[in-house]
DNA sequence: TATCGTTGTGCCTTGTTAGACATAACGCTG
DNA sequence: CAGCGTTATGTCTAACAAGGCACAACGATA
């Protein structure tokens, strides 16, 4: 079996949100890298352990929020079809992965301090 | 009258998740800026259009979470009564400023990319 | 051609959340 | 002492999101 996501853990996990229609969090990011591992929509949901209609939702919403398709799909066919992330796809996580890093690099100090108000440790 | 609150535009407003009894987010943390600037819940409340139940319901999920409360209220006498942060609630907007301008100023560039991406502005 | 596992939709039910409304307690003020 | 504007709380309902189930279309494969 591939090894699927194995990623560290961040503490702050963004969501963007871009004009009005565009928002993009920590769920729609792991699921296109889900399925750019599986290759198949439904494959990624069962392993996320998300219906299958929400993970077409997420996914469909991205779409049409950019105006072009973040993955590619087929129905019937080898396997029954599947899916493949589009460039744009590859890319919203590359920069989404960039972010996510330099954010939690550059805040950890502050989110240390707001750790401690709270008097806990963050899990 | 007092400027009340007049800030400069962040792109990314951090939603913190401290252990699960705690998550902060730009909500609560505009309620508290407000509340401190009204000496009041409700007249918070009004200003930010909503309602006070639920203006309540988030100062009184962080006094829980925190395990100290964050606001210290009056109800009756002067006015009514009022409401007035405690040192816990300054601080935490304090800390709150700081990582999310921190992270602003550090992410800029990403976020650009993201939003060329979407082929948007943000706003 | 029958089968199979996908994608893509629709419908209905349920669960959660948000809001509206009502009301009590409080303590200055007139 | 009556009035006022708070804080604080309960209840009820409407709106919305989530999930379950069903099913058609598709195209390689056997």
């Amino acid at each position: 079996m591939k090894p699927s996501i194995n990623r560290l853990k961040h503490l702050v996990r963004p969501r963007i949100y871009i004009g009005k229609a565009i928002n993009i969090g920590p769920g729609k990011i792991d699921l296109l890298r889900e399925v750019d591992a599986m290759r198949s929509i439904s494959a990624a949901a069962r392993s996320l352990g998300l219906p299958y209609k929400r993970a077409w939702l997420l996914i469909d919403t991205l779409n049409r929020g950019f105006g072009n398709p973040v993955i590619e799909t087929a129905a019937g066919g080898k396997g029954g079809g599947g899916a493949v992330l589009t460039p744009l796809g590859h890319q919203l996580i590359e920069r989404y992965d960039a972010l996510e890093a330099r954010i939690n690099k550059s805040a950890d100090k502050e989110l240390q301090a707001l750790c401690n108000l709270a008097g806990k440790t963050a899990d």
